[in-house]
DNA sequence: CTTGGGCAAAAGTATATACATGTATGTATG
DNA sequence: CATACATACATGTATATACTTTTGCCCAAG
């Protein structure tokens, strides 16, 4: 029989620290196979029903898999990816302290391109909302933010006075987004981005594309650049909010 | 007293799916609160621990708040941020079909800056391990790697070949990640990343910047820098995994 | 009017029990 | 030898019950 600490927190909790400093350890290494619960109520002295519910968590925050009427296994390492987070630009500025205002250039509807059509995954032509914004932290601007917009999504999108709400707000407050796709990468500034952003032609910029989805529906195309010198993107993150 | 669906699915989803649809169309939008479990218990006919079960794993998702001799309400709506998804870099030039090799420039031991020991957020001077490795697809350079590595959680890191295992492989296999920082910023390339990568001066590169940490220590620090007119990092997400 | 105690209500935890369902395996039967 | 069945064992679900912890609120005493 085995003691668990005596400690505050709930007794499933012991028993999840329990099976993740076992599988830490590699103690159950050899076929990766777990005891079965019912030995764990044997070992542990708790009930099956509270083992369940931390192997249950702990399958459910992705440690464990586990298969009826076979067992419970350690899940292969985590997969080889990390998450990194872009958040709201305006509320950023506002976080850090600092004065966030926006100055918008264009907002309109157009025809869109062959191309952007093609982004949208149009079947036939119709026409977009398109605006362009400029952010400022501190009366310096920091990114030029372009965004096509589906106005079948998104009606009145440019009725809006977007110096006041923020472009991404406004979206996220109309339509769920279900799927985003980003592209980043690093481009030298074009005459007309080096002249919004105040900086030199051919300054090192960082250029993020996205595509958000509303169910099957491209919502939103957002070319976003940010003067490279001025800005960058981070973020912290926990793969696993464990225990 | 409702009547739950009648399908194949088990009793606390069919719950689970009662609320979010109750959440849905706003029924419970005056305040936000939710009846309590015993209401549910009552309007439903399904024991308290299941309608339990039911809100526990709905909070956990983030759709509710539960607060303990309060009651249940619903969440504000998702966090204003979108994630992004950073890849093995091998593995994801394997993956697009293409021939992955790496070139090994540098793998020592050294001791830090002060301005790393400070990132390691070490106490005293201990020597890490470096590494300087550059990535070639299709025999075109695209990232150059530089490592440094927590010796005390990685030991033997110096004695790996990494033209043959990649390092991120190495790392993941050796130590569990519990934390992720990411810094990305768009900067011109210096003399030597230009020469390693085969660009010009002054070219754009996107630039990561990540620490990574084991429990309460930092395990490496990278910095990865990509060709910007050769690589974008890209991903697609789905933000809510629900029900 | 203010403070503090006590009560009710809400979620949180833990257990015992039962049955359902999926899987592997051994065994008897053809 | 092969198939079908029985069985044991694993996880999955559902309930009843009991107790704990936290919070909000009413009400009485000061």
């Amino acid at each position: 029989m085995i003691t668990l600490p005596d400690t505050a927190s709930p007794l499933y909790e012991k028993v999840k620290d329990y099976i993740l400093a076992n599988i830490g350890t590699g103690r159950w290494g050899k076929d990766r196979k777990l005891p079965s619960e019912n030995e764990l109520v044997a070992s542990l002295g708790v009930s099956r029903m509270t083992v369940h519910r931390a192997l249950r968590e702990l399958t459910s925050a992705g440690f464990l898999i586990r298969l009826q009427g076979v067992g419970t296994f350690i899940a292969p390492p985590r997969p080889q990816s990390t998450l990194i987070e872009i958040n709201n630009i305006a509320a950023e500025i506002v976080e850090r302290g600092n004065r966030h205002r926006s100055e918008v250039l264009v907002l309109e509807t157009i025809m869109p391109t062959k191309e952007l059509a093609l982004s949208f995954e149009f079947p036939k032509r119709v026409s977009i909302y398109h605006s362009v914004v400029v952010n400022f932290e501190n009366d310096l601007p920091v990114q030029l933010e372009e965004r096509f917009v589906n106005p079948s999504l998104i009606p009145d999108y440019d009725k809006q006075d977007f110096s006041k709400t923020a472009t991404y707000d406004y979206l996220m407050q109309k339509t769920p987004v279900t799927e985003v796709e980003h592209i980043i990468s690093a481009i030298p500034a074009d005459a007309e981005t080096a002249r919004h952003l105040g900086i030199d032609v051919g300054a090192c910029c960082l250029f993020l594309h996205r595509r958000t989805w509303t169910g099957a529906v491209v919502a939103t195309i957002s070319k976003l650049t940010y003067a490279g010198s001025r800005y960058s993107l981070g973020s912290r993150y926990s793969p696993s909010k464990s225990s």
